[in-house]
DNA sequence: ACATAAAGTTCTAAAATTGAACTGTCAATT
DNA sequence: AATTGACAGTTCAATTTTAGAACTTTATGT
């Protein structure tokens, strides 16, 4: 399967992978969300190459999640800013590095705590049912077909894929 | 960067896109989410080459996020399930599928539709404080370095890599 | 005896990534 | 006036990853 493929697939997880499913792009979100803004800023954070670099920029930002904006004139420059579509991933982002800090710190503890500016206190992110309020688990969830399914094939010889 | 590197950076962001951060791995776990355990079922349902998925697996159960068990004796055949460390990524994968339902999605509209069944009813996740229980805005959150943080070199005059 | 199934492995070709150097515009310094 | 440095990229060869297809092994069904 192909990059292009997946964005078709008829699954929200495969196309949003299609967008930041790589070893590069959520570490530039990251930076982003850290109010980095510059090429030379994002690079020598991330030790990214400057070419991949620039690929990963044209793309963030034809996928309308960055958006790229002049701040000088002659010679003209270029930062980067999350559009609402990129503010939109910030529960990606810290559902992961939530994970990353239950399961993936050292003896040394986590890098980074969180301070919610509206409470006041250290927190971690907790997912919650939009419905009840109550933290969801997995086998409390059941899924059923939307409206954009795929559609199932009665009998068929070929395995579907799962949407 | 190499992958051993990424995950060795102080950053849990870093540490988790080291397992999770390419185009298969979050594929292959939706479809643990959604019960499938085999090889064949991996394959058919993703269209994954056999070999990736080889490597992939064996990359996810070394990693402590799959466990390998026997099914059958003769041939010797095994399945893979999800451990906690696995089940732990569920707002992983639904925070991802989320923003690819609002901002993804074709004129069709959702391929899936989830229920909880906590309230039976249809919902979508929402992230929140641990602590007051309100939704996170990027905005409203500030870092502080945590325990695990790269030290900040006074007066460097080479950039340092945020964490 | 032959086809099928499951869970891989092996091989070559194609694609993506790395690393390093290079470009062009402008401001500041020698 | 010439040199240096910053910034935002681009270019290109070499390396690494991934894709695509065929093959292997053990066992069951017809």
């Amino acid at each position: 399967m192909k990059w292009d493929e997946l964005e078709e697939e008829p699954c929200s997880l495969a196309r949003t992978v299609a967008v930041i499913g790589d070893r590069w792009s959520l570490l530039i979100l990251r930076e982003c969300f850290l109010r980095k803004r510059r090429f030379e800023a994002f690079q020598s954070a991330l030790g990214i190459t400057r070419h991949l670099l620039a690929e990963r920029l044209k793309k963030l930002v034809r996928l309308g999640v960055l958006r790229r904006i002049p701040y000088q004139e002659s010679p003209k420059r270029y930062e980067y800013i999350l559009t609402q579509k990129g503010l939109d991933l910030y529960p990606v982002i810290m559902s992961i590095v939530h994970w990353g800090d239950t399961h993936m710190v050292d003896s040394r503890g986590r890098p980074l705590l969180h301070e919610h500016q509206n409470c006041g206190k250290m927190f971690d992110p907790v997912m919650v049912c939009s419905e009840c309020g109550e933290p969801l688990l997995a086998k409390q969830v059941h899924v059923h077909p939307g409206p954009g399914a795929r559609k199932v094939v009665a009998a068929s010889s070929k395995p579907e894929k799962a949407g």
